[in-house]
DNA sequence: GGTGAAAGCGAGGACCA
DNA sequence: TGGTCCTCGCTTTCACC
């Protein structure tokens, strides 16, 4: 379960990353394997979990999600308690898509999506503002989307 | 192709998001329609670019990718010249797998990947601080991730 | 926009080297 | 580990409501 990743694993998780519908035929092709190897290899990477999950991406703007807020948040608590209420209630909070608890000045990072302006500031005020614990809130907006495949890099693939 | 999106769009929208690998079968059957529309419409939302692709989800500490860092970038000039330049050159650095131009105090957000903090801290000075007219950098480093899935709210669905 | 049917093909397993 | 069938069920595309 836990076998180094080998030049093929590496290449067929590239092929992957970049695209979900690739057939067993065709990832077998591009790795020079022959199919049935090539689906057990998948599996395996699946089953080991350095494939987490197979998801379309969707267009946030096409489904009339205009704004994206990276939003800074400064607890005025740091006991595990407020900790643990601060998180779980971030798990339920659609419009939050990504959070992260950081190093430095914030204590956590926050990824919001919203309709629009108008939306994202009453979000983040009766929404973002109540949450346990938080003392500061700064928002930053994405003016420009310059880069949002997130695609690992995979060394030797 | 512009046609707005029907609660069954979104209720496909939303079950594709969560899993690529639903079959029409399955698909059709969730939101209670028979394969042969089902499909139409899940071509129809590809074609429209609602669905911009199929990506498979990896891990990346098990990818041995350790650190991932927020950096925000502060430019030293804001003419169109300067701000070509550092866009292109990061579309093709592979350690930084997210960029945003934002509003505030920072003018663009990044994510980066990295093994380790070696590796980061040596990747920051020779890469990223070498951008053009990057005037100052900010690290802060993800702790632990709270919520990753980055899964985009579809009212109605 | 929805149904039913038909053809082609890919997934996944059994088995061998 | 990799390779070769083989089979089932699905995808995909018709023609038609």
């Amino acid at each position: 379960m836990d076998a180094p990743l080998d030049r093929t694993d590496r290449r067929l998780l590239a092929a992957l990353q970049d695209d979900a519908r690739l057939t067993v035929a065709e990832l077998a092709e591009r790795v020079a394997l022959s199919p049935s190897p090539c689906w057990r290899r998948v599996r395996r990477l699946e089953q080991a979990g350095v494939i987490s999950g197979y998801h379309a991406r969707l267009d946030a703007g096409r489904l009339g999600l205009g704004i994206t807020a990276f939003v800074s948040v400064v607890m005025g608590s740091h006991t595990r308690e407020v900790a643990r209420a601060f998180e779980a209630a971030v798990q339920d909070i659609p419009e939050v898509i990504a959070c992260h608890n950081v190093s430095g000045e914030y204590d956590f990072l926050l990824e919001v999506v919203a309709p629009d302006l108008a939306a994202y500031g009453e979000f983040a005020r009766s929404v973002l503002q109540a949450l346990p614990g938080v003392r500061a809130l700064h928002s930053s907006f994405a003016l420009k989307p310059i880069k949002t495949a997130r695609r690992l890099p995979i060394p030797g693939a």
